[in-house]
DNA sequence: TCTTGTATGTCAATCGTTTGACATATAAAA
DNA sequence: TTTTATATGTCAAACGATTGACATACAAGA
C-alpha cells in the first residue's frame, strides 16, 4: 500500500503531528527532525495525499481548461502555454475538450465542479449563460462572452479586421473578400467581420462576405472555398483564420490561381507553428504570450478575491500584422 | 457556500444516509424518495465532493497524461483522442507536458501519486527507469520503453522506415538520406532509422544518416538543412517526422530545389492535420486511432489487474504508405 | 398470525490529513 | 531562580461522503 503519514511518522521515529509540521511548517521544528522526517518521506517515496489534504479546506491546486479542440495549432499554443505558466505556480490543469458539444461542456462543468478546482478558464461555450453563473468558481474566458462577472481576455479583433483589409489594399486588392466560418451571433471574433466591413466602407470598397460552415470537415471546405474562388471576382481574401488561409493557398493552387500574381491572401492566428512552417502566409498575429499572461493573472485575482465587483471585464491586447509572400506587392 | 449532502438531505426532507444511499443506489429505495432527493440535488446544483468520495477508496477517476509536447500536430491529436476515449468512458485528464524536462517531468509523475490518479499514460521519458518503477501505478507507455513491467504501445517503427526507403526507391531514387532528429539510444522511433538502413541495404544502396538537433529551433533546423541538402549529393530524403519534411520542403524552394524533380520527401506520423493541410507530402500514417483504443485498453486491464505479469509487453501496430505528390515518379 | 421483503432512520467508524488545545521538557535569557 | 522561547508529544475534532450495524415500520403473502 502508498505510504501514508502515520508510517512517515512511524519511520522518522516522531509522532504524526510532527511529520504534518514538518510538512506545513507550522510551529516550532528543530533542523533535525526537519531532517529526520524529510529523509523518512524519501525513504518510503511518500507523498501527501491531495485528497485528504484538500478536504480539508486546501486548494486543490487544479484548474480546468475548457476549449473546443486541441488539434487547432492556435488552441494548443495556447494551452501549452496555459499549462506551462499553471505548472510553474504549482498548479496543474484538468484538459477539457468541450468538441463544439453541449453536453459535453455541461459534463465537464459538474465535473470540475466535483474536483472542486480552484478555477477554470474557459474559451468555449455552447451552453447558456445560466449554467456558467451556477457554477460558482472562479472563472476568466478567452475571447468569449459570458456573463458580467466573467473577465473576458482577448486581441482586438476589430482592429485585426481592419489592419488585414488594410494590408491586403496596401498590396494593391481592391476586390477584397472575407471568407470566414459562421459562428454565434455573440462571438467576439465576430468583430473581425466588422472590422472588415469597416474598413471595407473607409476605403470606399463594397464588403464581399463569404461563409463556410465551422462544422464541416476540411475537404468539404475545400471544395466549398474552391467554388467561391472561381465564382467569385476577387483579387484578395481576409481569412477569419489561418487554417481556413490554407484551405485558400491549396484551392488557389489547384484551379490555377497564383499567389501572389492572381489573388492575394491574408489569415489570422499567426501562431509559431504557422510562422515556422507557412512563413509564407500573410498573417494577424495575435499576443499569446501576453494573452495567456493577462489570463493567469485575471484568474488568480478572482481566486483570491472571489467576490469583487469588476470595475472592467473586458481586457483587449494588440495585434500586429505578420507580412508574407501571400500579400507581396507583385 | 457549495451545498454539501447533508444541505440536499434537509432540503429533500430525508436523512443524510438516505441521500448517499440515492447517490450510490445502495440499498432499499422507493421512487418517492428517489425523486425527491434528485429534485433537491437538482435545485441546489448538488455535485458530490469527488475529494471526499475518494479517500473513501472509490477511484478519483483521473488519469494522467504526459507527453513532451502539446503543439506538435500528432501528439496533439494523440491527445485529443485519448481525452475523447476516456471521458466516454467517464474519466478526465490531467495534462502534464514534460517539455522534455527532467525536473519537470519528476514534479509532474509527484504531483500525479499524490492526486491519486486512477493511472497514467506516458509518451515522454527524461528519467531513469527508477522513478517509474517507484510511482507504483498503473502505467501504459507510447512508444517508450520503461521497464519490462510497462506495457509498450507503438506502432511498427521498423516496417516504417523501410517502406518510406521503398516508397522512394520505387519513385525512382537511388542517393536516399535519412533525416532524422538524435534522440536517445533507446528510443523506439531509432527502429525507423534502423529500417532505413536495412532497407537500404537490401536494395545494394549505402545509407546515409543526417541529424539535425532536436532542441535546436525550426529556424536553425531550416538552416542546418539547406546546408545539408546543399552539401550532399541525394535524390530522395526519408525524415524522422512530418514536421521535419517540412523543413526540407522549405528549404528546397529557399534553394532552388523543385519538388519532386530534383528531390523526392517521404515523411512520418501521417497526422489528420497534415493530410489535410499539406496533401502533397507523402508519409507513413501511424494508426492513431488503433494507437488509442489499444493504449486505452491495455491501461485498463492494468488497473483492473495490476499485479497480473505480463506474458508480452509491447504491442506494435501496423503502419501505411500515404502517398502524395512529393514522391510522385516524375 | 407470523414471516418476509421493502423502506427509511439513527449512529458511528472510516478514508488521510490538518490544526488547535493542551501538556511537557529543555535550553537560554533576565 | 524565574521567565521565556523553542521543541515535541498526545488527543481529538474537523473536512464530506460512504457504509455497515442496527432499529423500526408497514405492507403483502403464507
Amino acid at each position: 500500500m502508498k505510504p501514508k503519514l502515520a508510517d512517515v511518522a512511524q519511520e522518522a521515529g516522531v509522532s504524526p503531528t510532527t511529520v504534518s509540521r514538518v510538512i506545513n511548517n507550522h510551529g516550532y521544528l528543530s533542523q533535525s527532525t526537519k531532517d529526520k522526517v524529510h529523509a523518512a518521506m524519501e525513504k518510503l517515496n511518500y507523498q501527501p495525499n491531495s485528497l485528504a489534504r484538500s478536504l480539508h479546506g486546501k486548494q486543490t491546486n487544479l484548474i480546468g481548461v475548457i476549449f473546443p479542440s486541441i488539434t487547432n495549432p492556435f488552441y494548443a499554443e495556447l494551452i501549452q502555454k496555459i499549462e506551462n505558466q499553471l505548472f510553474n505556480q504549482g498548479y496543474k490543469i484538468i484538459l477539457c475538450n468541450s468538441a463544439d458539444n453541449k453536453e459535453k461542456e455541461r459534463d465537464y462543468l459538474r465535473m470540475l465542479m466535483a474536483n472542486q478546482v480552484d478555477g477554470i478558464i474557459a474559451g468555449a461555450h455552447n451552453l447558456g449563460i445560466e449554467e456558467y453563473q451556477k457554477i460558482g468558481l472562479p472563472i476568466v474566458s478567452f475571447d468569449r462572452q459570458y456573463t458580467e462577472n466573467i473577465p473576458i481576455i482577448s486581441s482586438d479583433n476589430y482592429a485585426g479586421g481592419m489592419l488585414a483589409t488594410q494590408e491586403l489594399y496596401n498590396a494593391g486588392c481592391r476586390m477584397i473578400h472575407l471568407l470566414g466560418t459562421s459562428s454565434q451571433a455573440d462571438h467576439p471574433t465576430n468583430q473581425r467581420l466588422t472590422g472588415y466591413q469597416d474598413k471595407m466602407q473607409q476605403l470606399g470598397l463594397e464588403p464581399q462576405v463569404f461563409s463556410v460552415d465551422f462544422v464541416d470537415p476540411p475537404a468539404v471546405k475545400l471544395l466549398e472555398i474552391k467554388q467561391f474562388l472561381q465564382q467569385e471576382d476577387l483579387d484578395g481574401v481576409v481569412c477569419s483564420d489561418d487554417l481556413t488561409a490554407l484551405l485558400v493557398l491549396q484551392a488557389a493552387q489547384e484551379i490555377g490561381l497564383n499567389v501572389p500574381t492572381d489573388l492575394k491572401v491574408i489569415g489570422y492566428d499567426g501562431t509559431e507553428f504557422i510562422r515556422t512552417y507557412y512563413p509564407q502566409l500573410s498573417t494577424i498575429v495575435q499576443p499569446l504570450n501576453d494573452l495567456v499572461a493577462l489570463l493567469i493573472k485575471t484568474l488568480f485575482e478572482r481566486i483570491k478575491q472571489p467576490e469583487k465587483q469588476l470595475a472592467d471585464n473586458h481586457f483587449v491586447l494588440p495585434v500586429e500584422v505578420k507580412r508574407g509572400k501571400t500579400t507581396s506587392k507583385m
